[in-house]
RNA sequence: GGAGGGUUGGCUGAGUGGUUGAAAGCGGCGGUCUUGAAAACCGUUGACGGGGCGACCCGUCCGGGGGUUCGAAUCCCUCACCCUCCGCCA
């Protein structure tokens, strides 16, 4: 979330920034969040000067009572003040309560260098690399090159669980396992930390990333008030909530590979055949938390640690910087890998790396000073990045349709096939 | 799932209704002594919010949230986490 003084202070950016980013019910929120701030910041001065003259007489209570003395007239007086005190701390209670709700509907601003735009055809092409693959035959969508040879068995999930839950299979499977590998060593020699994490979140976690309450339907809820995670960074990034890091030790670079669960409620058509669209997908994900001094170095660093690994595997791609209206609500400034689909002649984004400045760390409540939690002075913010490197399924679709073979077989790009353990899957 | 014990400042650990924001020790910082260091000794040392040019002043904070009371670290309720024992389990 916003820092509330800066809104305070700066409320008309923050209507601007609403309205580029297309989410008007978030205008609402704000209003009601400057009325009750206000109210908020008169009734505080009440209150303090209320509890100072109960604190000041209880002392003096003790006092008379000490020295035997009749402290009946002094108590019941202050009874009244009691009273009135505890009348303020209700109001305020519920004042901070609305103020925090409506805090957490105000989305993050867009950097300034963010192209202003309503929808997705707004969004800027600022690079491409690759040529599109010529064939001597007519290229097949990966859900058909998949099903002749068993590697995706769409059917089968199906029957398993239900839509949108794929199930790989032999040489299928062998080259979800070799990705694996693939994309975290070469994310451990670009220096990320790697973990393993639950695959379920509280309640307060998915807040501190931004999923609740803008998201809520998105993700599956489980029992005892869990979610699934949608992506590997909400706990990750959640790793260093409510903590102080040390200055001179960042930036801190992790990364994941998990599963990742979306109801994607409302997909469908064409664009959710085969493997463009899922339920359950796997991710190898980046997190990063830096100085603000150094965030949009990394947000670039790590753009550009994602399209290494597109390069090393022969994949054609673009880059699209995102307009403001398609952003999202907790980014500042993101950018979208797209790779490019022979067989469906159309581009699948495989890759989002976004800065999202401090506004998940004001939610998390993850700050910085020399010295981390032992160290002197007032703490700063941190900022938090996060990319994907890359999502699993389209990137297996990329694969299959840019290395297809008219026999069926697909060649397994070089840079990769160590890790599969095979050169041509057949 | 059942029973019991616990959660206090950077750390250890006192404190069961009235100048307790909190003893003591450790650690940190400053000083004395020393060529320097160590040891010893002396002093000092929590965080956050607000106000004032400033010496300072006010408020909040003893796991989180409520309550009782003129007054709560201390009593009550509730939640979370940790430990011990029993049960169950890959």
């Amino acid at each position: 979330m916003l820092d509330l003084r800066f809104i305070r202070e700066n409320p008309d950016a923050v209507r601007r920034a609403i309205r580029a980013k297309q989410l008007p019910d978030a205008l609402e929120s704000l209003e009601q969040l400057l009325l009750a701030d206000e109210e908020y910041r008169l009734l505080r001065r009440d209150l303090e000067e209320k509890q100072a003259l109960r604190n000041a007489s209880s002392k003096h209570i003790g006092e008379l009572k000490r020295k035997g003395e009749d402290a009946e007239p002094l108590m019941r007086e202050m009874g009244e003040v009691a009273a009135e005190v505890k009348r303020l701390e209700e109001r305020g209670r519920s004042l901070e309560a609305r103020i925090g709700e409506c805090l957490l509907e105000v989305p993050n601003l867009p950097h300034a260098s963010v192209p202003y735009g309503e929808s997705e055809h707004d969004n800027v092409v600022v690079k491409e690399w690759g040529t599109a693959p010529s064939f001597g035959f007519e290229p097949r969508p990966h859900w058909e090159i998949a099903a002749a040879r068993g590697w995706v068995d769409l059917e089968a999930g199906v029957k398993i669980t239900g839509a949108g839950f794929p199930l790989f299979r032999g040489q299928g499977a062998r080259l979800v396992r070799g990705l694996e590998g693939f994309f975290l060593d070469r994310l451990a020699d670009a220096g990320y930390t790697e973990l393993v994490v639950p695959l379920m979140v509280n309640a307060a976690s998915a807040t501190a990333t931004g999923q609740l309450p803008d998201k809520e339907g998105q993700m599956y809820q489980v029992q005892d008030g869990y979610y699934l995670i949608p992506t590997s960074e909400v706990a990750i990034t959640n790793l260093h909530r409510d903590e102080i890091l040390d200055t001179d030790a960042l930036p801190f670079l992790y990364t994941a590979y998990s599963a990742c669960f979306r109801r994607e409620a409302g997909s469908y058509g064409k664009d959710v055949r085969g493997l463009n669209r899922v339920h359950q997908f796997d991710k190898v994900e980046m997190v990063a938390f830096t100085t603000p001094e150094a965030s949009y170095d990394a947000l670039e660093a790590m753009t550009a640690t994602s399209e290494a690994m597109l390069e090393a595997l022969g994949l054609g791609y673009r880059r699209l910087l995102m307009c403001t209206g398609d952003m999202g609500f907790t980014q500042a400034k993101k950018y979208d890998l797209e790779a490019w689909s022979p067989g469906q002649r159309r581009w699948l984004e495989v890759s989002s790396i976004s800065n999202m400045e401090a506004f998940q760390a004001t939610r998390l409540h993850t700050r910085m000073r020399a010295g981390g939690a032992a160290g002197k002075g007032k703490p700063g913010l941190v900022h938090t990045l996060n990319g994907s490197a890359l999502a699993f399924p389209r990137t297996i679709a990329a694969i299959l349709e840019t290395y297809q073979n008219e026999d069926g077989s697909v060649r397994v790009p070089a840079a990769l096939a160590p890790y599969v353990g095979r050169e041509l899957l057949s």
